[in-house]
DNA sequence: AGGTTAATTAACCTATCGGTTATATAACAA
DNA sequence: TTGTTATATAACCGATAGGTTAATTAACCT
């Protein structure tokens, strides 16, 4: 059970339930029946993963009469673009490849080393 | 127990030990023991996390005599930099706040309605 | 007051997660 | 061959996830 913040935003997000609910809620607040009517599943369990995203910070909600709407809060969402973006250069311009190869390098030099050592 | 792909990936870097590791391999290949240095687990810990990070998609295994040496493939991230992008605007700007008031004018109006059914 | 609607809570179930220890496999080294 | 090193697999364990049904709370409407 991880407590970093991270760790919560990406577990929340892990579930495609949860992830169709956030996009639905770009459209605008929704009340938890709403957000549940296109799921075959019951409402504790919208409920549950509306709790869920509460407590990753990615959904706030309001209370008029017996209505609790749901409305998007997307801030964690930075921390995640942030994260992503240290490894973009991995994913852009086939460095896949070339990180193959340097890595490639990398472990013959390694593989020298072991057999060579206690050389002294 | 989601197949879908993205859902596989953020469950993947739900764990901070595995981010870690991915952090780690930015630097270039490394052997299982060698990744398993930093953290105070045991191998076969490691090597469960490593099969998660591989069945993502976001490490590759080589093998030289008998270490199985990992490196990263980052490709899968880009499907999380996509995804993520969608919600850009809710996040910068604040227009959390703006959406907020949004919301707020549609619920009004979704009350007048519902008081008023069944009106004709 | 009594009924209806919206949502949550409680209790439960099964499966998966993240870790362990102990054992096995595979390649190298003497 | 015998041992050593690197890693994986098996079996187990407690905790969490994701769902259910049944009961509860809360606010509205006659």
């Amino acid at each position: 059970m991880p407590v970093d913040h991270l760790s919560i935003t990406f577990a929340a997000l892990a579930d495609p339930t949860r992830r169709a609910i956030l996009s639905r809620l770009v459209s605008g607040e929704a009340s938890v029946t709403e957000l549940a009517e296109p799921f075959d599943m019951t409402m504790p369990a919208i409920s549950k993963h509306l709790k869920v995203l509460e407590h990753a910070g990615l959904v706030a909600r309001d209370r008029h009469a017996q209505w609790r709407p749901c409305r998007l809060t997307a801030a964690p969402l930075e921390d995640v673009a942030d994260w992503v973006d240290h490894y973009r250069r991995f994913w852009e311009e086939n460095l896949d490849r070339l990180g193959g190869f340097l890595s490639q390098l990398q472990t013959e030099e390694k593989k020298r080393g072991h057999t060579k050592r206690k050389r002294k």
